[in-house]
DNA sequence: TTGTAGGCGTTATCAT
DNA sequence: ATGATAACGCCTACAA
């Protein structure tokens, strides 16, 4: 008695005693679609008699596009990328569209095995974090013909379409507060810069900023690691043994900043007054905590947003810009101060 | 001179010099599919010659299966539900599956309009989490056909599958924590209750340990705030203000939790000397911070996996066991104590 | 306004 | 092992 499979378009016009044609167009979202009111409603009804579902597939084939977008982040269990993610879907669906999500390990190989695979899914549009990728994922993103953006970072050369900002003038800016606070003995806990823009333009910001002032960072005062509470506690303590002296520590995001937090209370460093602390991002928890972390406010909300509305804009055919520069304002709170005795 | 459009199988079959149904069989991922090496060799060279990428829709309307799983999410930028996302797709990753996410804001009405959405997608499987949705996203659900899976939670009924925990329970054992420590007055920040199962199960779990001993919770105790740290700061600010003389509070989460403990330190409240706190969910941060948080740890990266793990076999044809109870033990930090005085 | 019919790119069945 | 060819379910000129 059970109906051999689901009811197809046929089976609703049959119903409704119209053409699958008039059938498809009444039932269709956009457009007018030629029909008559009372013509659309029977089929409506007969649609939702029936439990229709329109097979997506064959839609798409049909239309050559999915209503989907794909994403190829980095991993979404990071504070931010999880609120750009949530941000983008949150757009997205208000648009009809849907998210296709890939997330790696910050691994470009792969990354250019779920770029290839959101393509092939039929992804209408891309996004991507960053502009290090595989010359494999910049050829698969031409030859797809499908426009793509670029977030968190932005495109020196100009050629791609992008929504984020300067790591690295955000980073000038971070460190220059500190040389103006009166540190001069700075170290660093920078995220891991290989396969990583973002981290690395930090680290060089950083870099950059000392030297305008005529000052170095010697490599014992740099320490690379993972993005994660634990590994700033470590750090620290690993910077403290190797190349202490300093008075101010650069994080490469908020929760390496943290954990530096962390682990300097636990060793009776007190901050700001002995150690002033800078990290990146401005994730909830940098204004949570007690002592409120001084950071680089990074819109990832935002971006995530925006990256989707650019892409909607694009599919629509509307023109947009090619670069979005969002603000990224330093954020003073209480984790930083003159160095003691000054 | 540039080709039309993207090159189809048909292509890659004249290049070939073979027939379609060759082409086919010989870039066929699976089954060795009777294709002699020389053939199999010779369209593979001329699909990567062509730049031949398939068609998803395409190869999805003839197969009936898109190789995407569905997942409906409350907001991805919780700590927790970001990692079971990640987890997910990276499970979903390694068996060439990929991840078709929506995310709300713990809106039953945008979650059926999500699932509804992933179903016309063609996703093969469905993950939602927790048991409450509208009778509308169940019928759809059933509808379908499809393999789902609940997940964080239980099915009481035993008529779902599902992976996740009794939050109940391991309310009920944390809650008894406290009260073996000696608390007899004991404040709550739950999470939101409404359309969130495990929140509300967290909650009744502390009601049911209490009254297991003689105790009830007074409705001035109780304050149900949205899982942030800010939230959780404001709550137990409320808590001192409006019901004082509580020694221990149970969060509905690591986050409420930490929020508590940020504001009893900015009032001088010694943790867990003069307050006892617990958590739940065990995130990050919980281990992270100098005070360490006592919570209950949920395994949110294997519920992820194992959610994905579970449908992708079913997807196989094997037969899975209905209910998968992963642990959630009480884990013990720095941030519970006997009540002063005891 | 409605109907007819061709096409979208693959897979799968059935011969050969 | 390989080749025709019929689905797969929907959309959309084009015709009426």
């Amino acid at each position: 008695m059970e109906p051999r499979s689901h009811p197809r378009l046929a089976d609703v016009a049959r119903s409704a005693g119209v053409s699958i044609a008039t059938a498809s167009r009444a039932l269709s979202f956009f457009e007018p679609g030629q029909v008559s009111d009372e013509t659309r409603e029977r089929v409506r009804q007969a649609a939702v008699m029936l439990g229709y579902v329109p097979h997506g597939a064959a839609r798409a084939l049909a239309t050559r596009q999915t209503r989907t977008i794909g994403a190829v982040f980095p991993p979404v269990d990071n504070p931010v990328f999880a609120s750009g993610t949530h941000a983008l879907a949150q757009e997205l669906a208000a648009a009809g569209y849907t998210l296709l999500l890939a997330s790696h390990d910050y691994d470009l190989q792969s990354e250019l095995a779920a770029t290839r695979a959101l393509i092939e899914r039929g992804a209408d549009a891309l996004v991507l974090v960053g502009l290090v990728h595989l010359p494999e994922t910049y050829a698969a993103l031409a030859r797809s013909g499908l426009p793509y953006e670029f977030t968190w970072s932005l495109d020196a050369s100009g050629q791609h379409h992008c929504v984020g900002l300067s790591h690295r003038s955000a980073s000038i800016g971070a460190t220059q507060h500190l040389l103006d606070l009166g540190h001069s003995e700075i170290a660093v806990i920078a995220g891991q810069t290989k396969n990583n823009d973002r981290a690395l333009e930090r680290l060089s910001g950083v870099r950059d900023a000392l030297s305008a002032r005529g000052l170095r960072l010697p490599a014992a005062r740099v320490i690379e690691a993972p993005f994660s509470i634990a590994e700033g506690r470590r750090a620290l303590a690993q910077l403290l043994e190797q190349a202490p002296g300093f008075t101010a520590v650069v994080a490469g995001n908020d929760l390496l900043a943290i954990g530096a937090a962390v682990e300097c209370r636990s060793r009776g460093i007190t901050v700001p007054a002995e150690m002033s602390l800078v990290g990146f991002d401005d994730i909830d928890l940098a204004d949570a905590l007690d002592i409120g972390l001084t950071t680089v406010h990074v819109p990832s909300a935002q971006i995530g947003r925006e990256g989707g509305r650019r892409l909607l804009r694009r599919l629509r055919g509307e023109s947009v810009a090619r670069e979005l520069e969002v603000e990224a304002p330093l954020v003073l709170r209480d984790s930083t101060a003159s160095p003691r005795g000054r």
